[in-house]
DNA sequence: GCGACAG
DNA sequence: ATCTTGTCGC
């Protein structure tokens, strides 16, 4: 079945076919069911990377107030770390942490917010597609740097945006977004079932008083095991 | 061959 | 991602 997914002893150039055929299965929405819950995930690595660490937070919606969020579950998955990072294949280290994470969760988000590229990638599958592929589930990834594409400066006021732009044909894969005056901006990328309309909308309503949106603020905090800030 | 390269 | 102190700014 699906059950290759979990073999990620993969070599890369299975992987990368993997990601290819996959890319085509991931469906763009223009908007959501009701959304009740929205959840942030993140992964951080202990013991010098020997361990791989997958926060899930998963936040109320609509907020108690501009940027205040009910926090409804928080959980942590811990194991050993079993491939490498390699630009393009991060989804390979990452989902797996996050699959075990997402299993011990007691209430399933409507929408998830990952750490890291949607299909802004060069096959089309970031991680947040490859996960919300596997969850069925509505993801956007929010990236705090480019793997891929052209664009230009977005504007200095938050809420600005400018298109992020890849391939010969110019196919707009996603926003740069500034979430903060005097920041650098986030990557903003429809991962699975939502448009990048529909995504930037939710980054944007999700945002505090910092730079990342509250779910992946939260969860990013979580994973690398700080307490504040 | 050279440069780029999420976390 | 992670290793790490102080420091500039609101």
């Amino acid at each position: 079945m699906n059950r290759h997914l979990h073999d990620w002893n993969l070599a890369p150039r299975e992987a990368i076919a993997l990601q290819r055929r996959l890319a085509g299965r991931v469906e763009p929405e223009d908007r959501l069911g009701e959304v009740r819950c929205i959840a942030g995930v993140d992964i951080g690595f202990e013991q010098g990377g020997a361990i791989t660490r997958a926060a899930v937070v998963v936040l109320a919606w609509p907020p108690r107030g501009p940027g205040v969020f009910d926090v409804v579950e928080e959980v942590v998955h811990r194991g050993p770390t079993r491939m490498p990072y390699i630009p393009g294949l991060l989804s390979f280290r990452e989902v797996p942490a996050a699959l075990a994470a997402f299993e011990r969760l007691g209430v399933m988000p409507d929408l998830i917010m990952v750490d890291g590229q949607g299909i802004a990638h060069p096959r089309r599958l970031g991680v947040a597609s490859h996960l919300g592929l596997w969850l069925d589930l509505p993801t956007i990834g929010v990236a705090k740097s480019r793997l891929c594409g052209r664009h230009g400066e977005p504007g200095p006021v938050r809420g600005d945006w400018a298109p992020l732009i890849d391939g010969p044909d110019d196919e707009v894969i996603g926003a740069v977004l500034r979430s903060r005056v005097g920041v650098k901006p986030l990557f903003v990328s429809p991962g699975h079932r939502l448009s990048l309309a529909a995504a930037l909308d939710w980054v944007i309503r999700c945002l505090g008083r910092t730079k990342l949106p509250e779910p992946t603020r939260l969860a990013d905090r979580l994973a690398s095991r700080r307490g504040n800030r």
